[in-house]
DNA sequence: CAATTATATGCGATTTTTCACATATATTAA
DNA sequence: TTAATATATGTGAAAAATCGCATATAATTG
């Protein structure tokens, strides 16, 4: 994981968003997320692909969805970054993390 | 500190590896980041620029020469990601480290 | 004060990134 | 099998970031 690519990851307030909102749940389909971000679908799937390559999420279909967890062998040190930055930047995504925790509960994005 | 702001300051090779330096030393002067980055003076400059500009470090005048060192009200998140970076991805920054070390013992740059 | 050294920045050109829109693929439902 | 739903991606346009070069500023030296 080279660190400057990492960062370029996180370097877009959709991608940042959406690897906090990520980090914050065990995973997220493209649909929750969507509505989280207040995104359209292409631009939600590109920027999820974006973290994809980079290998720093996960993704796994299940049935007509695609859930994205954090990568299970993303470096220690890079999951310490994104953790430390969710904790301490509540306020940046807390409306987004509301949005989707509601989405998740009700089974409807 | 936004943390979008923040790592656009930290997705940029030169950027990056110019914050790890001045993380791993008390200050440095920009003919020092210059020789131990290898890059010219406007570009060196302009980076450094960016990072002032976004309070990750702070300039200080001492005679002709400038010295950056880390923001001395840096948000200890913000501290906590640069230390965790430059702890695990030595490999990325230990030449420019190295001859940052030389240029400062030898006070040649 | 003139010359030199160190650093900063204006500006246009180039490169990179992001976006909008169309379309493709995959799975399920009817 | 056809239609509907969910997701992914190709492509060109727009926007943003970076760079190269010239030049400006600040301090020191002779």
């Amino acid at each position: 994981m080279n660190p400057c690519q990492f960062y370029k990851c996180l370097a877009d307030d959709t991608r940042l968003k959406a690897l906090l909102l990520i980090s914050q749940c065990s995973a997220a389909c493209v649909c929750e997320l969507m509505a989280a971000l207040e995104l359209d679908q292409p631009n939600t799937s590109r920027h999820l692909a974006y973290l994809r390559k980079a290998g720093i999420v996960q993704a796994e279909r299940r049935g007509k969805w695609v859930y994205y967890k954090i990568h299970p062998e993303l470096p220690h040190w890079a999951l310490n970054v994104i953790d430390c930055t969710a904790k301490n930047n509540a306020q940046y995504f807390q409306g987004a993390l509301n949005t989707l925790k509601y989405c998740q509960q009700t089974n409807n994005c």
